[in-house]
DNA sequence: AAATATTTCCTAATGGCCCTAGGTTAATCC
DNA sequence: GGATTAACCTAGGGCCATTAGGAAATATTT
């Protein structure tokens, strides 16, 4: 009987593609051994356990945004970037409801799975390197960031919950959202007085 | 035998409580029997399945949450209202991360449980009613309602996913962003020309 | 107060899932 | 080709969700 060729990463990129399908939370390993066509036990030869398995998507996911992200603000400056790198999140997060929802399962990932993973650091160095085409200096710096993230995964994150009533379709709201984002980083207040920085 | 007295709120709390101890994901029917002292098939006369029963959570949340808010911004505006608001919102997701965890279920709740509860829609109104002192004509009124909810969410979520590395201090962060917004908020811009609204 | 109806909670049972242990067989390396 | 490694399997234990149907406590009616 031949080898159906299992390897850690066949087996991750198979949950993803079931979390895309029906969602994470029924990405089990016995779906995903069907899928495979596979028993469930053999699946334990390349992966952990069913957290492991779903800490490898989540780390996937990161590695996929980021390269999304990467591209799509290749040679951009300025709102441009802007726009491009928030698409990008934002249609990667459409694209791959599943994976996307990986990324959100709080850091419960193999220490030394995560130390070998770029995807979640350079997305926030990607993050850092567009907003500083806006000339703002530590700490503002990292303020902003936090706040673009904040804004990006939290818009994803509610439209995907059905959050926005249908009254007026997200998709104004997203690119109105942006703008106003673009004019806050243009006009990021100072400190106020007597606030320790 | 005398009995434990169970209700489907009873049952909802008991649910709630055991989500915060051990995050939502470990609340089984078979954990909250435990905590209730009563055998599994027993829950079922008051609650219709787990997803029921994580539905019910998610709008006990709201409604707390909804509350906890209110009582924040009673008496309050301008900035004043924007930071208890935000305020309150980010305390209850750090008091309660389980229950606050559940809001984020995709709205699989049943309809009509749905539609008996006024937290999820209050929550809505009082966002509108605090970004009404800053004067925006509908429809940026609804798409600063909706940056507002996308930044409050995200943040939170962030935080409690351990996104932000502990260079900086979250709450640094988080006050800097609030004052960012209020800015935001005053200088709303106009929509651009050409653009559709 | 007695009789009845209702509801609560139980026991029993089915099937699914995660995961471990230990055996076979296919690929790989000399 | 023979030995080693690894992939994949069978078997099984334990936990969980859910249903069906029975017994006992409460509520309702007379």
């Amino acid at each position: 009987m031949p080898r159906a060729g299992l390897t850690a990463d066949r087996v991750t990129l198979a949950g993803a593609e079931l979390a895309d399908e029906v969602g994470l939370d029924h990405v089990t390993m016995a779906a995903v051994a069907r899928r495979l066509g596979v028993k469930d036990a053999s699946l334990y030869a390349h992966v952990r356990s069913l957290e492991d398995l779903r800490g490898r998507i989540a780390l996937l996911a990161a590695d996929e945004k980021t390269i999304r992200i990467a591209e799509a603000t290749a040679g951009r400056a300025g709102k441009d970037a802007l726009v491009a790198f928030a698409d990008a999140w934002r249609r990667y997060a459409h694209d791959h409801p599943g994976r996307y929802a990986a990324t959100q399962i709080p850091m419960q990932i193999d220490p030394e799975l995560l130390a070998r993973a770029s995807g979640p650091r350079r997305a926030v160095e990607l993050t850092y390197s567009m907003l500083r085409a806006y000339a703002l200096d530590e700490p503002d710096l990292t303020d902003a960031v936090r706040l673009m993230r904040s804004v990006l995964h939290g818009f994803v994150s509610l439209e995907a919950a059905g959050g926005f009533a249908h009254a007026r379709p997200a998709e104004e709201s997203w690119v109105r959202g942006l703008d106003a984002l673009h004019t806050l980083l243009e006009h990021w207040p100072a400190p106020r007085e007597g606030d320790p920085a």
